[in-house]
DNA sequence: GTCTATAACGGGATAGAC
DNA sequence: GTCTATCCCGTTATAGAC
């Protein structure tokens, strides 16, 4: 048994991430990572070093290629728009195609990883909020600043702060993705959702940002316009 | 020192509050709490039970006010309403008003209320999972089914998912609060984002539920309408 | 109702042989 | 690179005197 199986590595990675996509991230010890991959207890430690580090490469390995294609097909989109700038429902689907089309290409475990990346918003450990907003401040510039490039009178400050909110979106539906589907394959229920999602924000975005003159609103019922 | 503070169940929950909010669930261990409060060691298990039953506790003693207040005001609109519905900017203030306006009375613990709510919602222990759907379950449900009501072609199923979308938002508000604005009085910070955040929902909610006609959308570039 | 003391357990991390 | 064995710590929870 002393033959170095030179995967350990990966079976080791494939196993924190079910377990921390099943269970999060604190209700999951490396113990339990150690047998479900079926591999000596000092092993993790070895090859990472410690929790946080394990859970930085399982986040980093599935987070870093949809953030590349997401910056990939942002450029794009912006290369063939006029000054007007990229459409908004464009712009959505460059942020959220890249996901789907990674859960697709990993069959069994897509629902799995699908989930994880959920777990990168909102989630306790301080240090993941660290790390979530490291991989997540490129992205998020760039989509936000293409959004109030392409609304006219959308400040570039709302237009991060609205796209928060589709961030905060996808999570959801991402992290409860379980519930519903479980079958890997059947990608339909998910792209349903993530569609009326995207027709459900596209027209917020498209808002302009108000002038501060609230607080001064009576009851308008409908009159001014 | 014998002699029985009848108010440690308070500074308990107090203490295991303001930690919550700040830490989180998993991250707070009940020695920590013991220390804050200044009570003994067993007083939490004498009082509570278990860790689980205090963070029922915790969170129960404040949303439930909450949501008593969103529910009766959503009865009062509904009430003044006509056969139209519920007006959609109403319906939303109904939803998130009740959380500032607890903020706001109480002083000092506001902020760390406030932030204590915002956890009510994608936190990892599967029992808190259950407790908020169990907490939250009717003010969706009447929520959503009052937003289908006022708008033409809106299906619950739709206007609940939507919901959930707000929620989020409001959640990712609260939690993110701290970095801001830690001082307990002011409000108009929150406020001002809580203003801009039904800004930008309302117009969606509105929009009617699209025909499951999707997919076979070829390059609409805005000529079909 | 409050206290001290401690049980009982599971967690992350390491040392050192192979 | 892999193994066994173990350390050391913090955690929840309880027992039993007062």
């Amino acid at each position: 048994m002393s033959l170095p199986r030179s995967n350990t590595k990966q079976r080791i990675l494939d196993s924190a991430e079910s377990l921390f996509a099943q269970q999060g991230l604190a209700a999951t010890s490396l113990r339990a990572v150690i047998a479900a991959a079926d591999v000596n207890s000092a092993a993790i430690h070895y090859h990472f070093g410690s929790k946080e580090a394990l859970v930085e490469a399982v986040f980093e390995r599935r987070i870093e290629p949809v953030n590349r294609e997401r910056l990939a097909r942002l450029q794009h989109l912006e290369a063939s728009a006029g000054d007007s700038g990229v459409a908004m429902v464009e712009l959505l689907e460059a942020f959220i195609h890249p996901l789907l089309k990674l859960g697709q290409e990993l069959g069994d475990r897509g629902p799995v990883v699908v989930r994880l990346l959920g777990r990168l918003r909102s989630e306790e450990p301080d240090s993941l909020i660290a790390l979530a907003q490291a991989h997540m401040r490129e992205v998020h510039g760039r989509f936000s600043r293409a959004a109030a490039q392409s609304v006219e009178g959308l400040t570039q400050e709302e237009a991060s702060e609205r796209f928060e909110y589709v961030h905060a979106a996808v999570a959801w539906i991402l992290t409860h993705l379980a519930h519903a589907s479980e079958k890997p394959p059947e990608y339909v229920e998910l792209q349903d959702r993530f569609q009326r999602m995207i027709n459900f924000m596209e027209v917020g975005l498209q808002q302009p940002s108000r002038i501060r003159m609230e607080n001064l609103r009576p009851n308008d019922n409908g009159a001014a316009r």
